[in-house]
DNA sequence: GAGGTTCAACCTTTT
DNA sequence: GTTGAACCTC
């Protein structure tokens, strides 16, 4: 039998996961020990048996996860039919599929759910705390059904009145997708106990799944679907939105039989990061973990004076490293022998996403080119929002709420509007209609944001979200340009650099002072596992938090990895030439 | 209801 | 040091 590529060269543990057809499987995937290999892997298996590529789904984290796995199994020559898609994604296409047309709904981004959520607490004559409620609801609506049964009588006035908002008016947030997905499969299995939409569930990322989506994982797997659930408990970093890596030990239970494997070679890590990381953890799971890489790595830590000193320290090492392509270096020919070639084989990590923009303006400095990841501008996400209420508007579409979404002014403005007038909109060419559309929403655009939004104008003609397709499009790094990438942690996740920086390894903020402590340790191991060479840990004396100066200690965490960590002196002692003696000698 | 002033909070984030 | 929510005034 002619054996896909995607099915070469496993090892022994990973074998067993992508052939283990007859148990639901538990995989247990540490940092680069081929997670995504073995779900592409298991899919291809599953093809070469037979299976219907439409009876298959695969879950993911984010959407670009899914559609780079799509492109995998593609150019591997197998069917396009699987669907590699994400929680949300599916939720939609399934609801939109099953309700009737009156049912279905809209979906609100972020920005409506806030002015919604704004709205009806005002109605409820409740103030001072939107934020803080509206954080609360949607912690609630991460569980099926949303948890309200500890909440006091507050809480479940607000939830409610929201609910009923969005009902009335024929809207979702993105929570509602899960919930009403898990809702709308349970009436379907109690109407036929035997349903069972697919053969075969694979979920990626499993440590983050939320209990509501842990749900729709039991309804989705019906009797007799297999189910791979694939992650790595002490990568759980988003407890604050409701995932609990609790649910990857429930899975043994819950989904029965069920096979559980660990993978226990890692492919990117040398061993020394991997101790590591598993120290600051407490060694837990790590254990039996080896890493296949024998070259040896270092791990330095260096104190600075101050948050400058700290980001100046790291423009130069990294001008350093890779083999010095500022202008500066090259005039001084300071460039070290390094074998690093480019620049987008170094991440700068950091806890707070503040912290991005003072390295990036010592990058800057430097002449070093980099790419600042979740670098959003409000104004321009507005207007884009805007933009896509008047769209919809034209098309017919939910016009009242759309409408409310306006400022009184422009609702008036479009509420007069003569249906000639609003027909003739409908025809224009992009840059006619933005003028007129700029007209209408009192709002000038510049060109960048008119290129921007042209392109929304395309994918709105192809039926896409707007909200949602341009804020990935934006957030995206590009890892092929020559760039540095800094970030946060958490964005770093599932991604791999040769060179890691992490700054600001303080008390206070890696562990985040209001952050909890186990779920902190998880995030700096995050950041650890990211780096395949080299591992810089970076922390300042003081910094200057909102504006008023703080003095700052070494991340706790240090401590824990004993002897793996180098502890560099910032200014390292000059040898001092002998003074000649001085006036005031005793 | 628009426009100015004051005061507090300030993390991580996918869909 | 910045933002945004709440309160005040016209």
């Amino acid at each position: 039998m002619k054996q896909n590529p995607l099915l070469q060269y496993l090892n022994r543990q990973q074998g067993q996961a992508v052939q283990d057809l007859d148990a639901n499987v538990l995989v247990d995937a540490g940092p680069g020990t081929g997670k995504t290999r073995v779900l592409t892997a298991r899919i291809a298996w599953l093809l070469q048996n037979g299976c219907e590529p439409g009876r298959i789904l695969a879950i993911t984290f984010t959407n670009k996860a899914a559609t780079e796995m799509q492109e995998r199994i593609r150019k591997a020559g197998l069917s396009p039919d699987v669907c590699i898609t994400t929680f949300h994604s599916w939720a939609f296409r399934f609801l939109s599929e099953s309700l009737s047309k009156e049912k279905r709904s809209v979906v609100i981004g972020e920005q409506d759910q806030k002015k919604i959520f704004g709205k009806v607490l005002k109605s409820l004559d409740i103030q001072g705390k939107t934020s803080r409620l509206l954080e609360k609801i949607q912690f609630l609506k991460q569980f099926y059904p949303p948890r309200l049964r500890d909440e006091p009588e507050e809480v479940r006035t607000v939830f409610e009145a929201y609910q009923d908002y969005l009902k009335a008016h024929g809207l979702f947030d993105y929570d509602d997708l899960i919930i009403s997905a898990a809702s709308f499969l349970e009436k379907l299995r109690d109407a036929d106990p035997l349903l069972q939409p697919f053969d075969h569930l694979l979920v990626d990322e499993f440590q983050d799944v939320s209990q509501a989506q842990y749900r729709l994982c039991q309804l989705l797997a019906g009797r007799s679907c297999r189910v791979m659930a694939i992650g790595d408990p002490n990568q759980s970093i988003y407890g604050f939105r409701g995932s609990d890596p609790v649910f990857m030990e429930r899975f043994v239970t819950d989904f029965h039989p069920c096979t559980r494997i660990r993978l226990l070679t890692a492919y990117r890590c040398p061993q020394k990061f991997l101790d590591a990381a598993g120290s600051v953890l407490g060694n837990k799971g790590l254990a039996e973990v080896r890493s296949e890489r024998k070259k040896e790595a270092e791990i330095i830590f260096r104190q600075f004076k101050h948050q400058r000193s700290e980001a100046a320290w790291i423009a130069r090492k990294i001008d350093n490293i890779t083999g010095g392509i500022s202008f500066e270096s090259l005039n001084q020919g300071t460039a070290s022998g390094h074998d690093l070639k480019s620049l987008s084989q170094v991440a700068v990590l950091f806890r707070i996403n503040r912290m991005g923009e003072n390295i990036a303006e010592e990058l800057e400095k430097a002449g070093i080119p980099f790419q600042l990841a979740r670098d959003t501008d409000a104004g321009r996400e507005e207007k884009l929002n805007m933009l896509w209420h008047l769209l919809e508007f034209l098309a017919g579409r939910n016009i009242d709420h759309h409408l409310s979404m306006f400022q009184p002014d422009i609702r008036k403005r479009l509420e007069t509007m003569g249906n000639e007038m609003l027909r003739k909109l409908q025809g224009m060419p992009p840059d006619a209609f933005l003028e007129m559309a700029s007209g209408i929403l009192g709002q000038g655009f510049d060109s960048s944001e008119k290129i921007l939004l042209s392109n929304a104008l395309e994918s709105h003609r192809q039926g896409r979200f707007l909200p949602l397709a341009m804020k990935t499009e934006q957030d995206r790094l590009d890892f092929q340009i020559e760039a540095v990438s800094l970030m946060s942690i958490h964005a770093a996740k599932g991604l791999e650099f040769p060179v890691v920086f992490i700054a600001g390894c303080e008390d206070g903020i890696l562990p985040w002072e209001k952050g909890e402590v186990p779920e902190e340790r998880r995030l700096f191991y995050v950041g650890l596992t990211r780096a395949s060479r080299q591992i810089f840990l970076t922390a300042a004396r003081t910094r200057i938090f909102w504006g008023k100066t703080r003095k700052m200690q070494p991340s706790p965490f240090l401590e824990d990895m004993g002897r793996l960590l180098v502890r560099e002196e910032a200014r390292p002692p000059r040898k001092r030439k002998k003074r000649p003696a001085q006036k005031k000698l005793f």
